[in-house]
RNA sequence: GCGCCUGUAGCUCAGUUGGAUAGAGCAACGGACUUCUAAUCCGUAGGUCACACGUUCGAGUCGUGUCAGGCGUACCA
């Protein structure tokens, strides 16, 4: 059994705290007959928009009120009359509006989150609701036919992120990366490469439509003939395809796998879908279904039933010639995540490929598995701009708005704050100027700015040694009170819940959006107030909050894989 | 045709799983650097939450329908 830490008091959570003492209050009244019905719903607790509306609000009342047979502002009377007194961390509630009770906290009930924010360190924020769970997070999986585009960015952006997040609130998480090894793609891959060689070797050639038609095709031939000339000598026209084909695929993928190191991407397990063949993985998958009739036969094509889970149509694993579909290697893989023992497995796809949710969910479902345990992000496209004008991208013309460009021009830091900069749901306009600036234009100076600063006032506070020890002490609460403090003890104390709310619902851009209002909250706050003064036990008292400011920055940068920097 | 996503300030977007008077940034306008970094701050202005019904104490949020845009709808991946 897990020991629940007390010691640090109520203020762990506040708005928990606050649901407790209003649940128990409702189970007081219940007990003393002031409320007949014996009922208690969950206590919803939140932080209204207006201040004048207090800290926190309740509306249990009013969703009490038809049960009680009561009055909803009657009923609030009867809980506040119920809730124990007297508490430290309640100034007073008001009764207001339709029934809303709004809860008002004392000033000196948030100083003490200070005290957990630097006990707590790089781990403030951090829980553990994942309960060690398993969780696989797979993403970017581009096909190794081309090199990363800035969409495949977005998902690379967006699946660590989501992966840093959840291991933070204590799930297991392991990172994968499935490679398109096999298949027709790569076929015309090497098809692709062959003809570019033969280009280079004098002959006219006919380069087709469907073969990939960029730049970097006719690098890898070139590389190819400078290095293995002699080895496809011999070789007929097959084999010097498959050897391009090995030869670029291995090649793409290398500059794949160091495009996303740049990125500060890494991923545990690097998964190919060849060896799904090679080991007999796909083989058995189909045999399991056709063995318990989800798989049948149909105008000489193997076809797999997933309209019967809801799917548009039925699907075809195995081609009339004989070739299995991606689907069926995707179903094999997808049924070996779970082998390995994943308690919930999540896939980062582009959102041009949601037609395909139903099929596999489906197949999901047919080996018996919840179809809670798999879960879908649909990644919005990106739009490169340049100072508002569009980039030309185009995988037919061979233009790439290269990942790898993008991360030298603006940054890997820039560059994963805008593309978390957003829902994931919500289509994204990348622009490179816009990127560059260094402005509070560009969202992610703003927020690196506030770690910088707060670094550069403690140097000085050293150089000038006014700092006293930075310690929690009592007095705080009597030293740190402008509303500009009051402010971002608020805002810090939120910290975990916006962590554990974007856990939940695997949204990253809470985290961005909250460190834009904690920078903005500190830029207004020194911008107004001398962190530095003649007085020992403010200006002690004041780099002890700044230094908490700092952490928190840094432990929400870091979920987004963006970098604190200690000057700028 | 059918399915999924989107529609909120001039622009780009948030909106805590149904709450009170709608929130930022940019752009516009007006201010603030002898100061711990102006890569900053303060102020002003800006809205029929695409539209119409419905559900209820209460709707940007849920339901139905309409309109507009994007994507998908293969024995492609």
């Amino acid at each position: 059994m897990i020991v629940k830490k007390r010691d640090r008091g109520a203020n762990d959570n506040m708005k928990k705290s606050i649901k407790n003492i209003v649940e128990n209050a409702v189970k007081k009244a219940i007990q003393n007959g002031d409320m007949p019905v014996p009922i208690s719903p969950d206590a919803e607790i939140e932080a209204p928009k207006i201040d004048s509306h207090g800290d926190f609000s309740s509306n249990i009342a009013m969703v009490m009120a038809s049960a009680q047979k009561m009055p909803p502002r009657k009923l609030a009377e009867i809980i506040i009359k119920n809730i124990e007194g007297p508490d430290t961390i309640l100034a007073r509630i008001e009764i207001a509006g339709p029934g809303f009770m709004n809860f008002f906290i004392n000033e000196a009930a948030w100083h003490p989150v200070l005290k957990k924010i630097h006990h707590d360190g790089d781990r403030f924020g951090s829980s553990s609701i994942g309960k060690g769970k398993r969780v696989q997070v797979e993403f970017v999986s581009a096909n190794p036919t081309g090199p990363l585009h800035v969409g495949h960015g977005r998902g690379a952006a967006v699946g660590d992120a989501v992966a840093n997040i959840l291991s933070f609130c204590g799930h297991d998480i392991k990172r994968e990366y499935y490679i398109n090894d096999s298949g027709r793609q790569i076929q015309t891959l090497g098809r692709s490469v062959f003809l570019r060689l033969q280009e280079f070797l004098g002959e006219s050639i006919v380069f087709p439509d469907d073969c990939y038609q960029g730049a970097y095709i006719k690098d890898i031939a070139r590389t190819v003939l400078e290095h293995h000339k002699t080895d496809l000598d011999v070789c007929n026209e097959q084999e010097k395809i498959t050897f391009c084909a090995t030869f670029a695929a291995q090649n793409i993928l290398e500059g794949i796998k160091s495009d996303l190191l740049s990125f500060g991407v890494t991923f545990d397990l690097w998964y190919s879908e060849q060896s799904l063949f090679d080991n007999g993985k796909v083989e058995a998958a189909l045999n399991e279904f056709k063995g318990n009739g989800h798989i049948y036969e149909k105008d000489g094509a193997l076809w797999f039933n997933t309209s019967r889970y809801g799917d548009e149509k039925d699907r075809v694993v195995v081609r009339n010639n004989g070739q299995t579909t991606y689907f069926a290697s995707d179903i094999a893989y997808h049924q070996d995540k779970f082998k390995r023992g994943f308690d919930k497995v999540v896939d980062v796809w582009g959102a041009d490929h949601h037609g395909y949710i139903p099929r596999l969910k489906a197949s999901i479902e047919a080996s018996g598995k919840d179809c809670d345990q798999f879960h879908v992000i649909l990644i919005q496209l990106v739009n490169l701009l340049r100072a508002g004008e569009p980039v030309a991208m185009s995988t037919r013309s061979g233009e790439f708005d290269a990942l790898c460009d993008v991360i030298n021009e603006v940054g890997k830091d820039a560059a994963r704050f805008i593309f978390l900069s957003r829902h994931y749901e919500s289509p994204l306009d990348f622009d490179l100027e816009l990127a560059k600036k260094k402005s509070n234009d560009n969202p992610v100076y703003y927020v690196q700015y506030v770690h910088a600063r707060i670094e550069s006032i403690i140097r000085k506070g050293k150089e000038e040694n006014v700092a006293g020890d930075m310690t929690y002490n009592d007095q705080l609460s009597t030293v740190l009170n402008a509303p500009e403090e009051i402010k971002m003890l608020k805002i810090l104390a939120r910290y975990p819940e916006v962590v554990e709310y974007s856990a939940i619902h695997m949204e990253p851009h809470r985290i961005t959006f909250y460190l834009m209002e904690l920078a903005s909250a500190f830029h207004g706050y020194y911008n107004k107030l001398r962190v530095l003064t003649d007085d020992p036990s403010l200006t002690s008292g004041r780099l002890y909050l700044i230094r908490a400011v700092q952490q928190v920055i840094k432990n929400g940068l870091v979920l987004l894989g963006v970098s604190a920097p200690l000057s700028m």
